[in-house]
This record gives structure tokens, sequence and C-alpha cells, in this order.
DNA sequence: ATTGAAAGAGTCTCAGT
DNA sequence: ACTGAGACTCTTTCAAT
């Protein structure tokens, strides 16, 4: 699965810079990395094409858009055979934004993002309630988030 | 805090396409929503002032460049005081990439990516122990992702 | 593989509506 | 507030190294 990629410095760093600012320009980034920006133009769509680079996305301040409400929710399912079944359904709830099968106490570990505490109070009563196979779940209110960022594909 | 911004449903709509291609060029996504490239570029600005859209990012394929391993803990501390302490201790550790200070069982909730389980136990046994406040620690690996994507802003 | 230049495409500004 | 056109900047291609 994880074939030898064999990316140099130049690729990561490219990606590093990338990852916090994509709108850069190649000339800039080059001038950045001591290339042309020729050279960053033909590493980028290399990456692309060993889609190492998936796209870029845009930013928002999700707070300024209404969503004041992140939480996590630790789901124990009846089986752990459910778990495809469950996922599936978990998918139709557009709050539910994560999902992972996971080690530990939990089966399985959702994230979900609300507008506020009444619309988390439904998907957490109406909405999960509804689905076969989850035994019971344990809610985790973010009441402040201290660190968001990316992984550093680059260091020194 | 949260601040009337009253968008409407243009805006929404163009936060929306962005957040997965923030590509698309002005004039491709007036077409889609039925407007002037023009217009897509004045509402984009707007946004921008607005501090609503904060930039855009690369998006990258973890997987492919040797981040196999992602994992969350739940963290207790022993006194609910030591939340600034910790999370300053936290930060310095790279492969902690996001802490959120949480209601129920745990204190705080971090998130971690690693190369491989080595890396992992590392960042565990040896830089989390060493940490002043932290009571004890619960991590659950994930096993599969099968949901990561964003909030719908728009829908319809 | 990298470069620099030319062609093509996109962004940004602005006057008109 | 939206539009379209012109000025400007960036991306993309390509021949040379």
């Amino acid at each position: 699965m994880a074939a030898k990629l064999n990316l140099d410095k130049l690729d990561l760093q490219i990606i590093h810079e990338m990852m916090e600012n994509a709108e850069i320009s190649y000339a800039e980034l080059g001038k950045k990395l001591f290339v042309s920006g020729g050279t960053i133009h033909v590493r980028i769509k290399k990456l692309q094409e060993l889609s190492v680079v998936k796209g870029t996305k845009l930013h928002v301040d999700l707070k300024q858009l209404g969503y004041d409400v992140i939480a996590f929710i630790g789901i124990y399912l009846e089986k752990s055979s459910l778990y495809d079944s469950v996922a599936r359904e978990l998918q139709k709830i557009p709050e539910i934004v994560r999902l992972n099968y996971t080690t530990g106490n939990y089966s399985m570990f959702a994230e979900i993002v609300c507008k506020d505490i009444n619309q988390l109070r439904f998907v957490l009563h109406d909405e999960l309630q509804k689905i076969k196979g989850i035994e019971r779940t344990e809610t985790f209110i973010s009441l402040d988030e201290s660190l968001n960022r990316n992984v550093q594909v680059f260091k020194e």
C-alpha cells in the first residue's frame, strides 16, 4: 500500500509551505526555496500525479458561521461486527464530520459539529438513538480548542 | 463574539463549493451559481475581510507520506486548573495536532499523528509522562477512518 | 531534473448600470 | 449590488541545458 515514493527535501518543503498557505505563487515559493517557479510547478504536478497532493480546500472560521459546538462521541457497539452498518447510518447525519474505528474502551469514535447545544441534543437523542447496534454513547463537549494544526512533514 | 454577519445564500454556496475545491476559477464557479466571475470575486473579498475565510490549505494524503498511525488520547489531569500549563507542554510535541478542553470523563482530549507505532509509543511513554499535572491517559488507536469531511454550510 | 521565456488562463480593478 | 472589459499576475508548456 505505502509504495516507495522517494520524495526529497524540496518536495517536503513545498508540501510543508502549502499545507499552511496554498495561495502562494510558484515564483514566490521558488524564491523562498531557492529554485525557479518552473521547478515548483514540475514538483507539484508530480505530487498530484502520485496523489500525495489531493487538492486545496478553503479554510473557514466555523464559529463565525455560527457553528459553536464541537463534541466528541465515544460509541459502544453491541457487537464489533456491526461497525460497517452503524458507520453507514452515522454517515447520513451531516453533523457527524469524522468517524474512526478504534482500539480501547470505545468501538468507534465520532466528531460532531453543531450550531448550538439544542442541535447537538437533537442529534444525540433523536438520531443516534434510532441506530440499531449502538449500545450507548459518551459525549465530550469541547469547551476550548487550544490546538488544531497539521502534521509537520518537514522540519529544520 | 459571534457578530451579525448576514451572509446570504450566495456567500454560503461559495464557501460550500470552495471548502471542497478551492482551485475552481471565479468564472467557472460563477457559471455554476448563475452570477458573473466578478461577483464571486467581490464576495470572496468580503468574506476574507470578515475573516470568515482564512485562506486555503493544501490537502495531502498523510498515509502516502508515511504517517500511518492516528490516535486519540483522553487525558486526566490532577487538577483542572493545570489545563493551561499542560496545554503549553503538549503544544511543544509536534505529533500532537489537536487539543480540546472537554466536559465529561477526561479533562482534555488530544489527537496525535505518527509515522508508526514506535513513534506513538515514544510520545506516550517518554514525552507525555514527563509533563507535570497529567494523572493518566487513555489511548485509542484508529484502525480505520471511515469518515472525514467538512461541515455542510449550505444545503439543498 | 532545472531553467527562462512565451502563450494561455486567471485575478483584480473600475467605470457603467 | 452586479457586470464586463482591460490591466495585470500567475500558471502552464516547451526548448535548451
